[in-house]
DNA sequence: GTTAGTTTACTCGGATATATCGTGTCCGAGTCTATTGGG
DNA sequence: CCCAATAGACTCGGACACGATATATCCGAGTAAACTAAC
């Protein structure tokens, strides 16, 4: 149980998005981030197939957010990068062994499988509750210097 | 962010062991379940490794729960299982990169991190507030047979 | 009938192969920009 | 001076190896019960 590490700069290069006026390529943010930039390209690439960001192609190409931070929520980035399986596959155990349940009671799901869907929507609840915008204005506190200025001189700065 | 399969054939066996007084050997719980024996040994050493159940050896010997049904946790179960690692590890990005973040900032983790802490604690509270009496009772509801003293009785039978 | 010893058969426990998925990487297709030549 | 065509260089996108983790399995160590034989 243990979450996709594409995750973590998936969310990261989503807040540095939100200080970029213009397209940023993903080298420049592997290059901000200090991460392989080949894999880098994979989450960037997840984010696109789910609609969060756009690609720009071209000289001056990169990447863009599709919509604005507030409406990105936390949940989509995690669902795009590592899948929006649930966390919990029931193989229907009931229906095997000398004691086996029929077929139509597993209509309704068993108890064990009701608690697993509770907890796992219960995650997604918290995540879906917090955007983008949300992170990258928590970011910036308990800083003396502006963070997300300083990542939007820098990135506007092409160095 | 897959849960471990032998998550859901230990709750089964957890289950299982409530309507039973006398051990219960593995190989019987793997015929019950129509499970391979000897992985689901697997599962029931994590199990006894975390206290959840103790092994009873010689003969007459199986598993049986340690502790009263209303005092195990699902969450133990998962712990026990899947391993208590948090569900998201932050590799502490903001301390790489050309606008690297001092290391004493990160004394208190950054909003990412926060945020996916809390979606994981939401997460545990919920398997933490059903316990394997709860799923016992549950099990039970929607049959026309009562699925809880067959179970009893097919293992007493012994055959 | 009781009891001690021995045998037996059954149990769990950890160490061992295999399959699947996540991690990391590479090269090709597409496109916008800048240049350059002509009108 | 303006425009169009061309060349260039930079971008993303999907396809390709590698490693780690989860899955599935095996055999050995240990123990309680059952049996046997003697007392």
């Amino acid at each position: 149980m243990r979450l996709s590490g594409g995750v973590e700069t998936a969310l990261h290069c989503c807040v540095v998005l939100t200080a970029a006026a213009e397209p940023v390529p993903a080298a420049r943010l592997a290059e901000l981030h200090g991460v392989s930039a080949t894999y880098l390209a994979k989450q960037l690439q997840a984010l696109s197939r789910a609609r969060l960001v756009q690609s720009v192609q071209g000289k001056a190409g990169g990447y863009v957010l599709t919509r604005p931070p507030e409406e990105i929520k936390v949940l989509d980035v995690v669902e795009a990068v590592d899948g929006a399986a649930p966390t919990f596959v029931c193989t229907e155990i009931r229906q095997r062994g000398p004691l086996a349940a029929p077929p139509e009671a597993c209509a309704a799901p068993c108890a064990i499988k009701r608690t697993m869907i509770a907890a796992d929507q219960a995650w997604r609840a918290v995540l879906r509750e917090v955007s983008v915008a949300d992170l990258a204005r928590m970011v910036g506190q308990g800083y003396d210097t502006d963070v997300m200025g300083s990542v939007g001189a820098w990135l506007a700065a092409g160095a």
